[in-house]
DNA sequence: CGATTACTTGACACCGGTCAAAGCCGGTGG
DNA sequence: CCACCGGCTTTGACCGGTGTCAAGTAATCG
């Protein structure tokens, strides 16, 4: 199975071999679900590249709720810094079993410093992380509990299939309803309202660890979904590459 | 009046005298109050640097909603790409009357290669970005009203003082309750009401086009704030700067 | 000084939060 | 193989925060 970061970054911009082979970090640790692989608020002088898994990252708000303000998938880093001993603003904590590659700070500059066409590619995935912000925001500033979760189901799928962890029209969905309140800003029991109303309109089958998305162009209509800001077209394929 | 985004990348990362001399752009061009400064979904191969007034990131949603994601002010890029032809996902709209300077791709490709001082600054002053963007989600997905307005008016009161645009505790403030209630995703309506509820519990003075922020910690208190996020303390002053 | 834009106020409806309790798993150990 | 258990999901009742509609008042600008 390939490095899920080429994969991406060859994807959005092409990437010579010799930068591929830069990429590899080697194996990896393993981090178990529900447990942190950056504490929130810690001072790090390096990231970590998620391998396997999906992560979030996390706000603590008062009265110990958690706000999830972005979910990491295979090929994401936790956070992207060039200097040393910056505190974070936020955590990152595994959903579920999770495989990360810790890299210093020395070693990413020395990356984007040695290829200016990997460091156009480590930008112009933030630039797309700035664009999953935004479309949350604006999501969730204005719309009500269905079209939000209708969005980021859109979301998450999309971003799976970019990773190459769908199948036909269906992939692994291990997150919880309680996953999916925190990062959508509703509670728990309404996440379940509105989970059924998407399946008895035939927009999602999802039960146990399985989402199924029979009609994605359905689904993407009533999440008020447009799909460029992802840089793809409707296909899964990415726009934009250099070939 | 010194230029702003000098000002702003020298607090935050130090620039030598040489770097700050690149970043003179010329005059720039004005563009009047509620028009656009960049249109949404434009193709684009320049970014703009705000030098005076005030704009705002927005996405268009259904039925004419404008979400705001974002506000910019002086030194601030509306956008960072060094890729050309870059389709946009949002739109930046002047909200008062806005000096801009027009930056292509070329010369920001030029400025970031041939200084990594000023690569890693603009590198930084992108982190902070996000986590602004991190902080309105957890705030608009998390808070009631007053809150989030308490939020976001500490926000902007401090970038303000950051920029160097307040005086004591106060400062002008040009935003309508329109615009408040595209930012913080309430209605017009309950814009107004929370905001005579944040005056009657003096914590601020908004009156014309000028605010006051009596007690800046009872404020950023009722709005859960935490300053940590802008990389400053609480009396303004910048952290993390090499001197 | 008329006209437009911004702000304010009140009444009412509804989305979604909260609380509480009951099913439904999937795992663990006897 | 079954009993148990903790986490996840589902349901129902109730209520508060916000949106919406509508009307009226202030501020701003040409």
């Amino acid at each position: 199975m390939q490095n899920p970061l080429i994969l991406k970054l060859d994807h959005l911009c092409g990437l010579e071999p010799a930068d591929q082979a830069r990429l590899d970090f080697g194996p990896g640790r393993t981090v178990a679900a529900h447990h942190d692989i950056l504490a929130d608020g810690s001072q790090v002088s390096h990231t970590s590249l998620l391998i396997s898994g999906i992560a979030c990252r996390y706000k603590m708000m008062g009265g110990g709720r958690r706000a999830i303000v972005g979910f990491l998938l295979p090929g994401d880093f936790t956070n992207l810094l060039f200097a040393d001993r910056q505190k974070l603003d936020f955590g990152v904590a595994a959903l579920t079993p999770c495989e990360v590659a810790d890299v210093s700070c020395a070693t990413l500059q020395a990356l984007a410093g040695g290829s200016s066409q990997l460091a156009r590619a480590l930008w112009t995935s933030t630039q797309m992380e700035q664009a999953v912000q935004r479309a949350w925001l604006a999501n969730i500033s204005q719309c009500t509990g269905d079209k939000r979760m209708a969005h980021l189901l859109c979301e998450i799928f999309l971003r799976l299939q970019l990773a190459g962890l769908t199948h036909e029209n269906g992939c692994e969905f291990p997150l919880t309803q309680s996953d999916l309140a925190d990062a959508t800003g509703l509670s728990k029991v309404h996440v379940n309202r509105t989970l059924q109303e998407l399946r008895s309109a035939e927009l999602i089958v999802l039960k146990g660890k399985s989402l199924t998305v029979p009609n994605l162009d359905r689904l993407m209509n009533a999440g008020l979904f447009n799909p460029n800001y992802l840089h793809m077209d409707h296909e899964g394929r990415h726009l934009d590459s250099n070939e």
